[in-house]
RNA sequence: GGCGAGGUAGCUCAGUCGGUUAGAGCAGUGGAAUCAUAAUCCACGUGUCGGGGGUUCGAAUCCCUCCCUCGCUACCA
């Protein structure tokens, strides 16, 4: 039988934070089961990823903090690829978009765009900062608007009365950044003509559903955007971090992350076989139509996997002899929440896949995360599930099982592997399962449904016990020592075939099963077979996996939501700066709910100089009758707004807590309203 | 408000292109066993399948409507 070829990648995550769990069920443990297993079965595999290192909040991060773009994706591919090591992650190459080979390749396909017509050059006057020196995005830009008068327009469109203009017409624009009033200048951008492929993309995506069977999730999702109409998209930005514009002139222009980033995927590819000696051994994946490619991503990158990188493929075929291979399958997955609620690095809510496998083997992670992997919907890490698992079914099932077996052979039979003597229906029916066991299991595996594999997985285990538990081997050592000795030969096989199908969710588990059995994997297809004979001799029985405590479990809890002490580094400001500010006592006098807003009430508050009406995004943490008659804090000399076609005369102060929830300031009564903050 | 996803056993989740008494794991209760990490095995589920209405011989599954939760998004924390 000829080798199944399969390439794999798993979506490249943002080199701007930290890796956590919700990553990990998402994109990453899946696609490293559904590796492991095909390396196991013998498939020629290549797992690819890297860091996606470009774009606008890398380059935030680092102004927020002082440093270098590069800084800060070199802190973060860095943690990220360790993070991923401990989590034992199989990529066969982990690399990053700031190499130049990753240049070279989306600058070549931005080339080829060029020299195809495809591109649509379109020009447009957009504000440019002097004193930065920066192409300025819309939402950096504040003006008046022509229409309505709305003092906080951005530079096209007004959020107030909902009119697009031209930028040019903008009363008054002023730069969020230098505060400098930025000049008009003209600039342009490519195009992608997303939308000339409308046809083609609908096709693929129909005709792969119908003969891979995509995920329903992912069906809908495309169809979504099929029923909006694709639409042209720029390629290209003002910035100086990402890969240049591969055009005279183009100076100061970069490509877009979303478009070079998925070809970080075969710049990859390229770097792993260029490190072999073997220049061109990527296009033997990447073009030979013999081969699989199975994208493995998270839902919220769905857009770019069945619809934007395939339409980039198809338009490089459309113009180059060497033709590109599209995914046969997107198998994306949902997100995981943390004890209910999403992950939030500054609140606290979560934790980091490198603290997590400080205090856990990545076993024991593994597994929980891939017995309930979102597949279907989004679900939920809790401690105590995660406790449950490694406890009563990784520590409990399986160790014990294998536990017991090692001792049992050890005490009786010399650690030898004894004669496999006459079978009684009970033998052979257990010697059938564990040949049907891998087949089903892989079957799932190979399906994508993961989490239906590694319950088989755990059920093989459970099965096993039950045999062991059935024969009563403590019983026939002493009555009768041939059919004692079948059973544990049994059981060997059984273990076995166990370490080979619990390979791919916990390695290093499985590795140890091996090492104990004094033997190495013998591959997918022969694991369900009998393999150790009388006489093996067996190696030293250790502890799988040892119980997490409920200690260490409710320290872990009690520390959700305590945000991490972060360096203080907000700007100073002078005292001139500060008493700029008037910050006044104020007294509600009425409240209500503004129609068809969610976040907004309408105050009316007395201060000084008499009352005044502010709009306040407090709705869905005060009713407004609980706001009447407090004594709260403005800031009195803001400028006043509009919102929802309101004036808002000033802006009440609050906090937000950990869990984003918003605490208003309150004084005590009996300061009179209008009372000077300092 | 708009868009999207979801509401199934105490908990975490399957099942949903209509079809016999709605499932699994965990937890719980009772029992068996004692080789083993006090680990295993067996037995035990009267769940308004979010509410209401409709289509149908038949609905958790299709249609309508309402309620609730979550995510994204829009509007001053």
């Amino acid at each position: 039988m000829q080798r199944e070829k399969i390439l794999v990648t798993s979506a490249l995550p943002y080199a701007n934070g930290p890796i956590h769990l919700g990553h990990l069920s998402g994109a990453y443990l899946p696609a490293d089961i559904f590796v492991r297993y095909h390396r196991s079965k013998g498939s020629d595999i290549l797992y690819v990823c890297g860091s996606d290192e470009h774009g606008v909040p890398i380059t935030i991060s680092a102004d927020k903090e002082g440093v270098s773009p590069k800084e800060i994706i070199d802190r973060y591919h860095e943690a990220n690829k360790k993070a991923f090591e401990k989590f034992d992650m199989s990529f066969d190459v982990y690399s990053r978009t700031s190499r130049p080979i990753h240049h070279e390749t989306a600058q070549t396909f931005f080339k080829s765009y060029l020299e195809q017509k495809l591109l649509i050059e379109k020009k447009s006057f957009q504000f440019y900062d002097d004193k930065a020196q920066m192409f300025l995005p819309d939402r950096y830009v504040e003006g008046t608007c022509p229409k309505c008068g709305f003092e906080e327009a951005r530079s096209d469109e007004c959020e107030n009365c909902g009119s697009l203009y031209d930028p040019s017409e903008l009363i008054k624009p002023r730069s969020k950044i230098s505060g400098e009033e930025p000049l008009l200048k003209e600039t342009s951008h490519w195009y992608f003509p997303l939308g000339k492929f409308q046809d083609r993309l609908e096709k693929y995506v129909n005709e792969s559903n119908e003969k891979y069977k995509w995920k329903d999730n992912v069906i809908q999702y495309c169809r979504g955007w099929f029923r909006d109409g694709l639409k042209d998209r720029a390629v290209t930005r003002d910035l100086d971090w990402g890969v240049k514009v591969p055009i005279n002139g183009a100076d100061g222009k970069v490509l877009y992350v979303w478009f070079e980033a998925v070809l970080g995927y075969i710049s990859a590819t390229k770097e792993f076989f260029k490190a072999k000696g073997n220049e061109d051994g990527w296009k033997d994946f990447w073009q030979d139509t013999s081969t699989r490619y199975i994208a493995f991503i998270g839902k919220d990158n769905t857009v770019f996997h069945t619809i934007i990188f395939p339409a980039m493929l198809m338009a490089w075929n459309d113009g180059n002899k060497e033709k590109y291979l599209l995914p046969e399958n997107v198998p994306a997955n949902e997100f995981l929440n943390f004890e209910g609620k999403k992950f939030s690095k500054s609140r606290g809510w979560g934790i980091d896949v490198s603290d997590f496998l400080e205090l856990f083997p990545a076993d024991s992670l593994r597994y929980t995360l891939a017995s309930n992997l979102p597949e279907n919907k989004d679900t939920d890490f809790h401690w105590k599930e995660f406790q449950a698992k490694n406890n009563s079914e990784l520590a409990d099932i399986l160790g014990n099982f294998v536990n017991r077996t090692f001792v049992f052979a050890r005490k009786h039979f010399g650690n030898k592997v004894p004669a496999l003597g006459e079978l009684q229906k009970i033998d052979s029916e257990m010697i059938d399962m564990i040949k049907e066991y891998p087949v089903k299991i892989g079957s799932l595996i190979e399906n994508y449904k993961i989490k239906d594999a590694v319950l088989e997985m755990m059920n093989l285990a459970r099965a096993a016990n039950k045999y062991f538990n059935d024969t009563e081997p403590w019983v026939t050592i002493k009555s009768n020592k041939d059919k004692c000795g079948t059973t544990i030969n049994v059981c060997v096989q059984i273990i076995s075939t166990l370490a080979e199908v619990f390979g791919p969710v916990i390695p290093d588990a499985s590795g140890k099963m091996f090492r104990m059995l004094n033997t190495n994997s013998a591959g997918w297809v022969n694991c369900g077979t009998i393999r150790l004979f009388e006489g093996h001799e067996l190696g030293t029985p250790e502890i799988l996996f040892s119980k997490v405590d409920d200690e260490i479990i409710s320290e872990q809890i009690n520390k959700l939501g305590v945000v991490e002490q972060v360096s203080y580094n907000e700007p100073m400001i002078s005292y001139e700066e500060f008493s700029k500010i008037d910050l006044r006592t104020a007294v509600v006098l009425e409240a209500e709910k503004i129609k068809k807003s969610k976040k907004l009430l309408k105050l009316k508050v007395k201060t000084a100089g008499g009352e005044r009406q502010i709009i306040a995004g407090i709705a869905e943490h005060y009713s407004p009758d609980e706001l009447l008659n407090k004594s709260i804090v403005i800031v009195a000399n803001l400028k006043p707004a509009k919102l929802m076609g309101l004036e808002s005369q000033g802006m009440i102060l609050a906090v937000e807590n950990k869990d984003g929830e918003l605490k208003i300031l309150q004084t005590d009564d009996k300061i009179v309203p209008g009372a000077k903050v300092r």
